[in-house]
DNA sequence: TCGCAATATCGATTTTTCTTATGGTATAGT
DNA sequence: ACTATACCATAAGAAAAATCGATATTGCGA
């Protein structure tokens, strides 16, 4: 039983005839009386009494029109509001994240963002961190994603998700054929650091002191990729987040070591202005990006 | 977009997957994604994100997925209904009639009412008009058909029909060319009327009083059937209801004339006991019954 | 990296639905 | 009474849709 069924089935009660509820839902008058039977008798009961022209309708038919009229009002009430959702739902969202959200992580989101907002469009920009908070700051972006946000009386930061921190280290260096390792064990190895005034070097050195470790920072860089080169090419060990590293895991530039305990992790924060009043698509974006809060937790 | 379509995104809304819910509606996993897609392109909004695992259901899905559940309880709740109304429509409706009322009306009646109930049962009996209204009144019979009858303290007639009489002759008496007649060209013809004491009788007696047309009554009886037989067999000429000849009339082995103004009809009455509770076939017949009181009038 | 389970896609087949042509019938007009 | 007409049902072939089995792809956990 479809719509057209049923609209049919309307149609004829209205007009107290088949065939012009057949022309009226553009079908022939013959493919409406088979539609007409085979919906009496999956229904097992006579909706009509063609037998006096023009025909009847009998209780049942009374009834069935009746409920036929309520699912056709729900239905385009329906449609109404998916239409107006999606019309809705058209428009651009604007993020910017920083470059160690990675591309294939950032192509996933795209994709899930292209499925459910077809007509939305997702402009994504990289950015380094300060920038990426300046730019949510002068509403150049509508969202964005950064470690180690924290509000401020403009922006307002979200949790996203915290993202385990390993010891990086190069293929070949001895501590590379270890399963797993302690932060002892870290003890007067040589580091690739991040610049002294990143909130992440701050954690490290802090969790390195908790556990009295001494360690040797050979170099320090801004940014991710260049410690990453750096550790690549043997110029030390680091400590990032696992998920920065995979693609060099999976190629074997660099192995990931986890720290026993688990204790280090990189908090990445979804980060907006306060009182914006979002379009529906950064709402949208907005709610999926939160829903992944749980799942890709750790 | 039919039932089965709803009920599969219902399930899958609610056990949000597309195998299970396939499973559940006993089609193929394959049958369950197409029909999906077909859905989302119908309704121009993706249902759900299918990119994650569980899936998740978008806001245009959750939506849906309500307005699924409303359209089945609602559809659950018809079909409940109606077959409610099948079941006490199905019974037995004792109808007693008059022979002249005839077969070949009966068999329309019958039909008409197979159609319309068809679980129900439709008895009925061929009865003389005196036996009819007995029946009635001894509650032997639900309604009865029967020509003059009239309300008394425990049964009631309804109006049915009123069937214009007309001169039947034999097809080989000298009226039989005439196209049609007036009361005056009856005076001095041979009659086969009915007895006396037949309320049909009284009312052709004091029309041709009326009209100041002296018959002579040959033969008479108390049924139809046989005046028509004398007729055709030169017996005389006589006057009756021209629905009941019609055969005869179609087969030549009788001529029926207009008499010219009609005045003479003959009133079948629908009778039945007064506050009687009828069963809903019985109801359901009456109503049909009375349904045609003004299409065959006259 | 692999395996597993979930979903998508493809091609063939089966089912359903539609259309045209035709037949029967109730009703109105003459 | 007869015909015309509008209406509905049915038959048979054509068109469209749904479904299945097989297979590819993908998310995700071990």
């Amino acid at each position: 039983m479809t719509f057209e069924n049923l609209r049919l089935i309307r149609d004829v009660v209205h007009h107290r005839s088949v065939s012009k509820a057949a022309r009226l839902n553009d079908i022939s008058q013959s493919a409406a009386s088979q539609a007409l039977q085979e919906a009496e008798r999956e229904l097992g009961v006579p909706l009509f009494d063609r037998s006096t022209r023009p025909l009847t309708i009998t209780p049942a038919g009374k009834l069935y029109a009746e409920y036929c009229r309520d699912v056709l009002r729900r239905h385009e009430e329906v449609r109404a509001s998916l239409d107006s959702l999606s019309k809705r739902a058209s428009g651009v969202a604007r993020l910017a994240a920083i470059y160690s959200v990675g591309l294939s992580e950032m192509s996933q989101i795209e994709a899930r963002f292209a499925a459910r907002f077809p007509d939305g469009e997702l402009q994504v920009s990289y950015l380094r961190p300060e920038r990426v908070w300046e730019a949510v700051e002068l509403d150049q972006a509508d969202l964005g994603l950064m470690s180690y946000a924290e509000s401020s009386r403009e922006v307002i930061a979200l949790p996203w998700r915290d993202e385990e921190m390993v010891v990086a280290v190069a293929a070949q260096h001895p501590l590379a054929l270890r399963e797993a390792i302690v932060a002892q064990d870290l003890d007067c190895e040589t580091f690739v650091g991040f610049d002294d005034d990143l909130p992440i070097q701050d954690q490290i050195e802090r969790y390195l002191r908790d556990y009295k470790v001494n360690v040797d920072i050979a170099l320090r860089f801004d940014n991710l990729q260049m410690i990453k080169e750096a550790v690549a090419h043997g110029a030390g060990i680091s400590i990032m987040p696992e998920r920065v590293m995979r693609e060099d895991i999976e190629q074997g530039r660099l192995v990931g070591l986890r720290l026993q305990p688990a204790e280090l992790f990189r908090p990445v924060r979804i980060v907006h202005r306060r009182r914006k009043v979002f379009s529906d698509v950064t709402a949208g974006l907005l709610a999926m990006l939160r829903e992944e809060e749980q799942t890709n937790a750790a």
